[in-house]
DNA sequence: ATAACTGCAAAACATTTGCATACAG
DNA sequence: CTGTATGCAAATGTTTTGCAGTTAT
């Protein structure tokens, strides 16, 4: 779930499917693009593009967040990182190399956000994709409720 | 799926659902929020806030956006009408009175919006609620992918 | 050298808000 | 009457865009 910082292995087999990525399509290995792979794969939590682009102002790596919301779609486009809308909010996004494919739950309270795992949405993607003849590339599943438990550690520190 | 216009006699069980809704709370029955109403359920496809305000305007129901936002979230509020959130486009909206449940699968070529059911997804969402100990409302699944049928009839319309 | 990338600020876009006016109850 | 709803236009928040200047290759 948070898997913390990737182990540097595999954070290293990332990095030059990243480069990899951008050499094969004639894009240039620009520092603004290495700060910003860097940034988002330290972190393993959700995020959007304005956190950041403050988390890097703050740690004075001097990017604008346009080109944040341009490297974000290059990583999005090679599947290193996941795009989410959840509900009417800004987009959030999450790094996607290694991680258990999961799907969401949200808390209409306090708007934590947990991540659960089913099998079975992947066989009604294949019965989708079967019956509409269609490649099927990705999917999103939300659920939106209420904690029943009294003392759910969130509600405090969000609601 | 397109169940075209709702039968007179569930049409006026859904008014006065709305009407109830409407006294029970206080609020005032204005011209404006029944003719968004009328219009909403005369629809049965998938719209966003501005095609619905066009339509209006266009049949000279004289309707600010801003109402027809406001009363979108009523009818929203009393489960007459479902919000979706397609990508990162703006909100789409449906009624839902008397629909059969089901969930999208979105081309991303021609962005045709096709409605699927399965039953699985019902007893995920038990699980889900059993193992988070949630209230679970609602939920969104949405597939995205490509048609790979040589003629769909929707490529040549909207792509 | 030169085509691609960047930062900036402006634009775009959907949605919300503030306030003076209108009107349902 | 009275408080609530409306219309309008301005504000908001997120994301995109245009362009002049910068930089990787």
């Amino acid at each position: 779930m948070k898997s913390s910082p990737l182990p540097k292995e595999q954070l290293e087999v990332v990095r030059s499917r990243y480069l990899d990525y951008l050499r094969e399509r004639n894009l240039r290995q620009t520092q603004e693009r290495l700060s910003v792979f860097e940034e988002v794969y330290d972190t393993s939590d959700h995020f959007d593009a304005d956190e950041l682009f403050l988390k890097l102002k703050q740690q004075h790596v001097a990017v604008s967040r346009a080109t944040v919301y341009n490297t974000l779609e290059l990583l999005v486009d090679c599947n290193l990182v996941v795009r989410h809308q959840f509900g009417n909010k800004q987009a959030k996004y999450e790094r996607s190399y290694s991680f258990w494919q999961h799907d969401h739950l949200i808390c209409e309270e306090c708007h934590h956000l947990f991540e659960f795992c089913d099998p079975r949405i992947q066989s009604i993607r294949e019965m989708v994709a079967d019956i509409f003849q269609f490649d099927i590339s990705r999917h999103s599943l939300n659920m939106y409720g209420q904690c029943k438990r009294e003392n759910c550690e969130h509600r405090t520190q969000d609601a």
